[in-house]
DNA sequence: AATGAATGAGCATTCATTCAT
DNA sequence: AATGAATGAATGCTCATTCAT
């Protein structure tokens, strides 16, 4: 078949991943608009236009649908563009946010944060605890640079760490794709506000 | 027997406001716990010693249960210690922060943001939504009073208002009440956070 | 309290029966308006102003209260108007006739027919089909006796009975007392209906 | 498996069309053996050998279950074998009355006599009020039609077609399918006694 | 590679009934 | 004579999951 049609359709095995990959996108569209829990299977099968049960050809279970979910975009938090080790730490922040932003807006980045870890296995919840944790760390460590390095005011790295997060993934939340709030002013600006909030002083300041 | 054990008994109607009360906390704490669709109205009857049953008698559906907690949330929000009229209004957001924080963290500030809206029927999700956006209306004119002030340095304010929410709102997240960091040094480190994001200059900042 | 009051009020005992009574005419009512399991007791309360708890002192279920309904239905029923010993069969059958179709529009006779007895429990539901059984004899023994007297035209007394009641009671289905049918005007028409299907011969018919 | 059973096996869709009705006869007979309310959905199922959430396979819900079986029963009523023209409207209502104790006595008949239109949702109970309207007004026609050619005694249509089906309908209250009545005695018998009710004069007359 | 059919477990909800007061 | 509060049992319904085809 695929010899058939030439180079026109990809060979079988990237296929059955392209499939996945859509089903994924579809079930966290899904479950960003309606809720985890408010999403059915059907639903998901329908939106793709197959049937409940061809879903477990690719996944095993509603939970690791979920999971995948999460884990895609925790990978995406982890290799956020490669930041210039030359940078202070303060400039290292700010490179975080713009990505962190871009990635928090679409389908995986607000399923993590909307759907929370309640609905997983309590293995696949730690799994993503510990992704998570990783990307707080790639935080705290950017700002204890920062305080060393005199760009960031001294204070509680870890507590600091949270406030952005919030400050960042509340983004999902509010921010409608379609709506009036296109994302470049909101990175533009969530990233101003998050640099006045730790910065050392007023000279590297930005957009006051 | 009331009679007998003298004024120690409440009335039969303050009796009644004392256990919905006590069920809306269970609940809250519940749903906060394992997720709202993870706690079956019989965890919750469980919890308070009585029958799933008997909950009917004190609310008409799971869904009222939600719609109340989140009422309580949204009450306490919008009647946080009146701020005092002649303070700038970088003076009355830092007000506010304090109040916020310490609402977020409790039963039903929690059970507001971690469960969120999906849950509930349309037409309670709405009155929530509409008690939300008067929340945050409450802040953004905080914040407009401190631009027109000059305590304030210029910004948008409704994005603003979003970024800070979304500091707040995310304590309840990840503080844990057992946890090693005590409300009182969030309530401060956040209160700092949010002042140097917004100021308008260093003169005014404090905690630096 | 009664004494004070002189006779206005009825004796203790008395008030009981009067009580029990009302609450058996709207319980009737409201299984004829919407039908036996979707009256709760709660209905039947509210609609007498009291609580369902205090149903329980006049009646020990809802089974009880059906089968009370009955009872009075058929006790109507068994005791219509003494009809003279001197009439034709058929006459007989015409009173009979006129009699049923009072007693099926009121209350408890729409009860009997509409709500049956499949929801009364088993030794009760017997208790009533006996009763139905006695009028159903009757019903046949007066057709018996027309047959022999020459007023009604020879055929199984047995079917024609429960044709004549299939007739009598289906009025109970259709007839609105608020409608523009009434119950005179039926009356005579159905008696006419079966007299004619019954009669020997056209010189004992009426309303030809 | 199709195969090598041969044309055994009816093909899929027929099989689904085929459990879909062995269903509702299930349905319909339970119902008229205890009455819908205390016939459950697993009561069904079990009589079927499946469990109860197979049957949400075939229908979605218990009421549309029920309004299926009042639907076939219309849907027979109202296509009873094609009376010709040339009858007079007695005949009419002597082939009208044949076919419809023929159909009474059936499983999904005796269940809209027996169940009433009470159990259903209002929407559906106005679909099956309809259908029996217009069942009704069948008959009222044909007695109208015989009024005219002067088969039929001058009298109210609409309360003489009220007087007959009571008779008719009522058979499915007192009939059982094993006692001792067959249906074609009956059937006979209340024809008899319909054309007696309403013949114009004793020359039209059968079975005097 | 996908489907139709079926299952089992769980859950919200209703309601007749009870009982201390 | 009546009530508030609570219970237990039953039931309709949903949904993730399975499996033969």
């Amino acid at each position: 078949m695929s010899q058939r049609w030439g180079q026109v359709l990809p060979p079988r095995e990237e296929q059955y991943e392209l499939k996945r990959r859509a089903a994924l996108e579809a079930a966290a569209n899904a479950f960003n608009a309606h809720g985890f829990y408010k999403t059915s299977l059907g639903d998901i099968a329908a939106e793709l236009g197959v049937t409940k049960a061809a879903l477990y050809y690719y996944f095993k279970s509603k939970d690791e649908i979920l999971f995948e979910c999460h884990t895609l975009a925790i990978e995406a938090m982890t290799s956020l563009p490669a930041i210039s080790e030359d940078l202070s730490g303060l400039q290292k922040v700010e490179a975080f946010v713009l990505g962190y932003v871009d990635m928090i807006v679409q389908s995986f980045g607000r399923c993590l944060v909307l759907t929370g870890t309640h609905p997983l296995e309590p293995e696949n919840a730690e799994k993503c605890r510990a992704g998570r944790r990783r990307v707080h760390d790639l935080l705290v460590d950017m700002i204890n640079t920062g305080v060393k390095d005199g760009s960031i005011r001294s204070q509680d790295a870890r507590l600091t760490a949270n406030f952005i997060f919030g400050a960042l993934n509340w983004v999902a939340q509010w921010h409608r794709p379609d709506g009036r709030d296109d994302i470049v002013r909101i990175s533009h600006d969530v990233k101003d506000f998050v640099i006045n909030a730790i910065a050392a002083d007023v000279s590297t300041k930005e957009g006051a």
